[in-house]
DNA sequence: GCACGATATGTTAACGCTCACACTGCTGTG
DNA sequence: CACAGCAGTGTGAGCGTTAACATATCGTGC
């Protein structure tokens, strides 16, 4: 810095001013002073700058699994809203969710001089362990229910579930099965209440809902077992894995989709649009996600209080894997 | 740090020393300077530390679609590797593939004060770029082949398509068709090459490539192509994507997999195995790419020649989408 | 013509840490 | 008994930047 000042013929403090668009400069002084850093190739230092500011801007993400569709689309929406609102982003990848690593995953964070965090918790563990975070740290949960004690911003799960059933029954189904996510994940806890209350209200009656894991064998699983139930005309995956599972299940015992069964998905992955058949699913916008996210995370920054919005609602694709039943 | 030596009584120098585990300090000191640290829950200031050692121990990822699951599986690979190695990572992630975007991506975690950066530049207008990186930037680049003047770690391409049409033509095939990637990436390129030279060296007829996009879409156009050539049987997919497109597209043309086309994928996407059939495929070791990666860069950082490796080995996943030709 | 605010720039002191060096006792050696 | 050597500790400077304040220059209104 003192080199572009020296160059451009100011203090190294007008370089700095320059630097951050300070507007008591003269323009001709500005021009200067931007031709040296050009000419020196100077870039200021983040650390110095950091160091007395007391800011980095960076943001901590802490995810989980970030290989399924769900936790890599939120955070590459978080990526992108960070980078909008010229942020940083360092990540902490968990490899088992349990309250230490969350913890752990947040000090190192903390460590690299992050300003914020955000958590990708949607395990009930993670959820819980967002309790004990370093008081004075700037956190967001994501996908993290309403006790976790901290600003949250999530899709609204039981209204994706609701609109799933509901396309199920207007198409003229009695009921609904449901091969829902592992219990521990807030996702699929809320994926079977919107699926259970949706039944409840219209007074369908609620069968017992298969317990899966996300994946497309548990998926293709609990196809085997409603394989063998001539009843079932409709199942409501809690993901497109496990629809995708299903379907692999239903047609190797020689069920059709959807003329003989109707099947949704959750997520609308890249691929459910080539499934056999087309998958009908659920899609979340996680780039909304990510942007209030963000916004969260510099009201908390700003010290003004967040304003906690309604849930990100999600919204139907239709495709052809639901039909009327014909049996 | 101030604060912690007054409560432990010594200097902040010691404390500095005890924080960096100089060997120089007497135990029972070490002793009172932990306990201080511990009773004010004093972490020490990542840019105070920075500032003076010029180490942020933080490092950079530039990456591009991040929800596929090769770069996924790659920027993984990588930070598990950073973080045993007590590194953080910092990651930006690029909207478009071309010169200018890598270079703005290199430029903005080189000002977050990176100590060096990892570039996943599969697309040569990203390989493209990584000659123009600020000079004095310690870099490695993955999937960028060789002349990207960068030290690289790659998984050898060649060897995978190698294997998958190795493996057709032992199970009898006469020859393999190829459904390749996009020819702006160098894995799709190297994978043509593998494909051709395999099929060369065995005198096998060379039929045309078919242009895909690594969508399940692309595979289901290429498939509709196929399933009219009653000569195919066998078929060699650029990815997993693709090859469920293919799967699909065959299916609905009334052609059974394996018994009359045979179908082999690369990468072993999580779903591979409950694709109908599941799915012959190619396994990269993304973890070992990214400890690779890893080491490399330390190594530039220490001003250690880097040594270039062999690239990792891929394996051949062998399931049901594949047999013997029967027509 | 002169005080006065506005505009533009400079000076100095932190920020919290590590590095280089200086210092203090103590032990062991000739 | 003097002195070197060493373990253990303290002192002061400086890393590159911004904040706070001080200073210089310039019109402007009376």
């Amino acid at each position: 810095m003192t080199d572009v000042a020296r160059l451009a013929g100011v203090s190294h403090q007008t370089v700095s001013r320059v630097l951050n668009g300070n507007p008591q400069v003269h323009p001709d002084t500005r021009e200067r002073v931007m031709r040296a850093v050009a000419e020196l190739n100077y870039r200021p230092n983040a650390m110095a700058r950091g160091l007395v500011s007391r800011r980095s801007r960076v943001l901590g993400v802490v995810s989980f699994d970030t290989i399924l569709f769900g936790p890599a689309s939120t955070l590459l929406g978080i990526e992108r809203a960070a980078r909008a609102a010229g942020y940083g982003v360092s990540i902490a990848t968990l490899e088992r969710v349990d309250r230490q690593s969350v913890l752990e995953a947040a000090d190192n964070l903390a460590g690299q001089g992050v300003d914020g965090v955000i958590i990708i918790a949607p395990q009930m563990a993670a959820a819980a362990a967002l309790h004990n975070l370093p008081k004075g740290m700037a956190a967001v949960a994501v996908e993290a229910g309403q006790d976790s004690g901290l600003p949250s911003v999530s899709v609204d799960q039981i209204e994706g579930a609701r609109l799933a059933v509901q396309h199920l029954l207007d198409l003229g189904h009695k009921t609904v099965w449901h091969i829902a996510g592992p219990n521990d994940w807030l996702e699929a806890r809320d994926r079977i209440e919107g699926w259970r209350e949706t039944l409840t209200k219209t007074g369908a009656p609620v069968p017992a809902a298969i317990a899966g894991d996300w994946s497309a064998q548990s998926g293709y699983a609990a196809g085997v077992a409603l394989a063998g139930q001539p009843e079932v005309t409709a199942v409501f995956a809690g993901n497109d894995q496990m629809a995708l599972g299903l379907l692999r299940a239903l047609h190797e015992r020689g069920l059709r989709v959807p003329e003989d069964i109707s099947v949704i998905g959750f997520d609308d992955i890249p691929e459910s649009g080539f499934l056999l058949p087309p998958l009908t699913t659920i899609r979340q916008d996680f780039d909304e996600v990510g942007r209030r996210s963000m916004a969260t995370l510099l009201q908390l920054l700003d010290n003004t209080t967040p304003s906690s919005a309604s849930p990100v609602a999600p919204i139907l694709v239709t495709r052809a894997s639901t039909a009327p039943p014909k049996r």
